[in-house]
DNA sequence: AAATAATGTGTTTTTGTTACACAATGTAGG
DNA sequence: CCTACATTGTGTAACAAAAACACATTATTT
């Protein structure tokens, strides 16, 4: 039970670590088999869903908070992280009430009181992540975006918002190279693109524009091993890729 | 010496209404004689300027407490306002001590607490502000975008970051309704891209892409008075603005 | 009354986007 | 082994949007 002891510790002296009234909510994507992913933790009580989140140490910077929270959750170092929005209705978390039967816990105890949250977006390559649940929940696991859950307070509307605001960074800001293994086929990339948009785009029309963009290099191998035609690899040109994310990009479907 | 004991009070005991460790910041935007302008403060202590700002109080929606800080400041209604980032560097104000003189406040105060500002910028129709100090300043005005002096902790940088949200969103959104007034010319509206994107436009080209939105309503009338040929008025059409504003555009230069 | 400086309008050129067709190739099944 | 199939690779024509550009009109100033 020393994990029990921890999260106790957690929910009583919270505020002797972390800022009062601040939350951090990480909205973390993958893409694998060809679908987009987020990655979501199930509370020890309630077995309630839920973004993974956490708190602002008294000391830290906010970017450092969502940082080390994804860090924890997913065991993985430089991640894409962009702060999207914050959420601050005071009725947000209006049923509060998973702690309430833990000893020395009172409505007016820290971790009872309002927060405000912080929303981040993250995006990792699916295939290096190891999800690992925190001291207040037994699970962690990617779910499919079109399959999500009902989850805690308004994290459905969280996690809405962040899609939304990736969707429309598309326009302004090429996308893969965290989503991505460094190696990838034309194809893949679209997909990664038609997921996130919900759209089909048209095959030829979006490796014209793709490549157009000058960030892209074409390897000389072929993925092998699928049926049909082997596809040419791809990879990001790093260096342009990241000049491309500071201009911003004028790229439309 | 009433309102001295006002700002005192608020400095000590601010803490019973407000949350701590959040504060919110306004880029309050105005449109005047062919320029941007930004609504600023001057301290009372230090004489420095600063953007206007507030504190959130215990059981108020954030966006709400934006809304009451600009209704103070200019004595305004129904302005439209974005929350554009959070900035939470705990170093941001670091140099926060224009209170420490003050009798019955040390550095655990609630005041010299580190805290975390939220951004929004807002744009109101110049004509219709009537500038108001709060309880810690002393002169409340106007400054040129292209002026504008150094301001206390990361205030410029809070500023620089709002103009380039606003100015992002011009492709997105159309803007124009909240910071010109009811009824008003091309060249105006014009001349407030302009000045926005900081970029010159072809008259034509503008005219003619404005016009497509199907957002404005050409009047019968002319602006008289002025120099040289009489342009027309128009005005915006409020529902079907309102609509864009909703959907969103496709619009860029 | 003429000069000036700004507005009103339309056309051409260029660029970008969308729609579409056919050849090439690796695997699976007969 | 050969054929069918599904998928990849490539190019072009039609269309739409953006940029560049010119001339007539009009209110004021000189």
């Amino acid at each position: 039970m020393e994990r029990d002891k921890e999260s106790k510790d957690f929910l009583l002296k919270g505020d002797q670590t972390y800022l009062s009234h601040i939350s951090v909510d990480s909205v973390i994507f993958g893409f694998h088999e060809d679908q987009l992913k987020v990655l979501l933790l199930k509370w020890k009580g309630s077995g309630q869903w839920c973004l993974p989140g956490g708190f602002v140490m008294k000391d830290e910077h906010l970017d450092d908070s969502a940082i080390r929270i994804l860090k924890e959750r997913t065991n993985m170092e430089s991640i894409y992280l962009k702060q999207f929005q914050v959420f601050g209705d005071p009725q947000r978390e209006r049923k509060k009430n998973e702690f309430l039967n833990l000893q020395g816990l009172t409505k007016n105890s820290w971790i009872m009181q309002r927060f405000i949250t912080v929303g981040y977006y993250a995006l990792v390559e699916f295939s290096k992540v190891t999800p690992e649940p925190d001291v207040l929940s037994v699970e962690c696991k990617w779910w499919d975006i079109h399959k999500i859950p009902k989850l805690i307070y308004d994290h459905n509307s969280i996690l809405a918002t962040a899609l939304d605001s990736l969707r429309r960074s598309l326009n302004d800001y090429p996308v893969g190279y965290n989503l991505l293994p460094e190696k990838f086929t034309m194809p893949e990339l679209q997909t990664l693109y038609e997921t996130i948009l919900d759209k089909a785009i048209d095959r030829r029309n979006f490796q014209k524009k793709m490549l157009a963009l000058g960030i892209l290099e074409r390897l000389k191998e072929r993925k092998t091993g699928g049926a049909h035609k082997a596809p040419f690899l791809y990879r990001f040109d790093k260096k342009k890729y990241e000049k491309a994310m500071k201009q911003g990009l004028k790229f439309g479907f």
